[in-house]
DNA sequence: TGAAATGTTGGGGCG
DNA sequence: ACGCCCCAACATTTC
């Protein structure tokens, strides 16, 4: 029998494994394998993963396969899992990441005697070793990179329109597999539930997101998509990291665009920064856990657990900081802009160790994956490639004051602020007297004080960094 | 996709 | 009319 082993490609349509898996066979096997150990305890996306595999189960029995979700370690469970459904041949996608392509090492070489493994593509645009320098060496500055990269897969690729199959709507659901999700993937206590009304996991959905942002949304994008208050960008991010869509369909999207403008471009530039996220994990699989400029390995990280709990639960006391946490907790997601700022305030204002932030981030996004994680961390850290100079230090009050000018944004996450006066909204400790008795408004009471001063705290980063650097 | 400090320019008030 | 000062607006440099 035939195995198509499902990883994150919870797909019909572009899924190079399921398009040849069967091909010729009546009866099909898929399998999936969940390895509790590679999700933190907490992690958010628990939810959209059991999500997701409860709809592809459907529709992957849709098409004649009996579905199979069990626990363990991917290599030991296939291993059984071969021997007694006496596989002939395994179909699955090449996952560009350090610990999944050991994975793969592994298995071919154990099987590789006894069955025919089928790899195919992976949800990249390419094969990240595919794209050097011409001296040989990877790419490590975002621009010329993309300009080279981009080149290289129109040459190689056949990116006329992608034509998507219509997905089911899906009303029937299989217990055994919501029994298992319920029983195994989902923590005892239900604090995920509030994502169900935010988000609609699976492929059909990624394509209406998809199309409906490219109908209604992508004309304002390069305005937009800095205004945290604003549903200006996408947000397909969570159905891109479990590969409900991939990033060849949304490439292909773009292509046949006929009158492309700095939108479009701006937009397709984030799948850009996805690939090259995934190209520098590739080349520099070390970044995973080290910084990849050593320089930053003397750096002297604060170990203030009191401010990191701060940080985590959104109690700084700047307002643009907490909201983008609050919205991470509520949602599962952040918006971009946001990121940059809580995460340089992390890094930069109260200096703790940027693999902390990414941690956090690692089980609070439903959009984590490894490549962006690590390298945006980075990036707002300095220690990464084509980073963020040591200087450059965001400044919550200006950030808020530029992008989130009417407050719309704070006061959606944060309740308590919502009658403080548009100018101080982004610095409320500013407030007068008059005017906090006006409204009613203590601040100790119903926000925070800063847990720094922005003007001390910039200084001393400066200093810090700067030493740093002449080290 | 940074912010702050410092430098330059030019208009207006004023003696 | 002129010189001086102030300061906003913009430009450049620095961190």
């Amino acid at each position: 029998m035939d195995l198509y082993w499902v990883r994150s490609d919870f797909r019909i349509n572009n899924n190079n494994a399921l398009e040849q898996v069967g091909k010729n066979r009546e009866k099909k096997l898929a399998l999936y394998i969940y390895n509790n150990e590679k999700f933190h305890k907490r992690s958010a996306q628990k939810w959209w993963l059991s999500q997701t595999i409860i709809k592809f189960e459907r529709a992957l029995s849709e098409l004649g396969f009996t579905f199979h979700l069990l626990k363990g370690d991917e290599y030991e469970v296939l291993k059984k899992f071969v021997k007694d459904y006496n596989i002939k041949q395994i179909y699955y996608n090449k996952i560009f990441e350090p610990k999944e392509l050991e994975l793969d090492k592994k298995i071919s070489k154990y099987f590789k005697l006894n069955l025919k493994i089928f790899v195919g593509k992976s949800n990249l645009l390419q094969n990240p070793f595919d794209v050097k320098k011409n001296d040989g060496t990877p790419f490590q500055v975002f621009t010329p990179f993309w300009k080279n990269a981009e080149i290289h897969y129109l040459n190689n690729n056949n990116v006329e329109k992608i034509k998507l199959k219509n997905i089911k709507n899906i009303n029937t659901k299989n217990k055994k597999i919501c029994d298992f999700v319920e029983n195994t993937i989902l923590p005892q206590k239900k604090w995920h539930e509030k994502f169900e009304n935010i988000w609609k996991p699976g492929e059909k959905q990624a394509i209406e997101v998809l199309e409906n942002f490219m109908d209604q949304n992508i004309s304002n994008y390069s305005k937009n998509r800095d205004i945290p208050s604003i549903f200006g960008t996408s947000k397909l991010s969570p159905h891109i990291a479990f590969g409900e869509i991939t990033s060849e369909t949304i490439y292909s999207y773009f292509n046949n665009i006929k009158n492309k403008n700095i939108n479009h471009r701006k937009f397709i530039n984030e799948i850009g920064w996805r690939e090259f996220s995934y190209h520098l994990l590739n080349h520099f699989p070390q970044i995973e856990e080290q910084n990849l400029r050593t320089q930053f390995d003397n750096f002297i990280w604060s170990n203030d657990k009191v401010k990191l709990e701060k940080w985590k639960k959104g109690e700084t006391g700047y307002p643009i900081v907490d909201a983008g946490m609050k919205e991470l907790h509520e949602t599962g997601w952040m918006h971009n802009r946001v990121r940059m700022i809580t995460s340089s305030f992390l890094v930069k204002h109260l200096r703790i160790n940027w693999k902390e932030g990414e941690s956090f981030f690692r089980d609070s996004l439903l959009d984590f994956n490894i490549g962006n994680n690590i390298c945006g961390w980075q990036w707002v850290s300095g220690c990464g490639a084509d980073a963020a100079p040591y200087f450059r230090i965001f400044n919550p009050i200006l950030q808020g004051e530029k992008f989130d000018k009417d407050g719309l944004y704070v006061k959606k996450w944060i309740p308590s602020l919502q009658s403080i006066p548009k100018k101080l909204i982004h610095k409320p400790w500013e407030i007068d007297n008059a005017t906090a008795k006006k409204i009613g408004f203590i601040l100790e009471r119903d926000y925070y004080k800063p847990i720094v001063d922005h003007k001390i705290a910039r200084n001393e980063a400066l200093t810090a960094f700067k030493n740093l650097k002449s080290k």
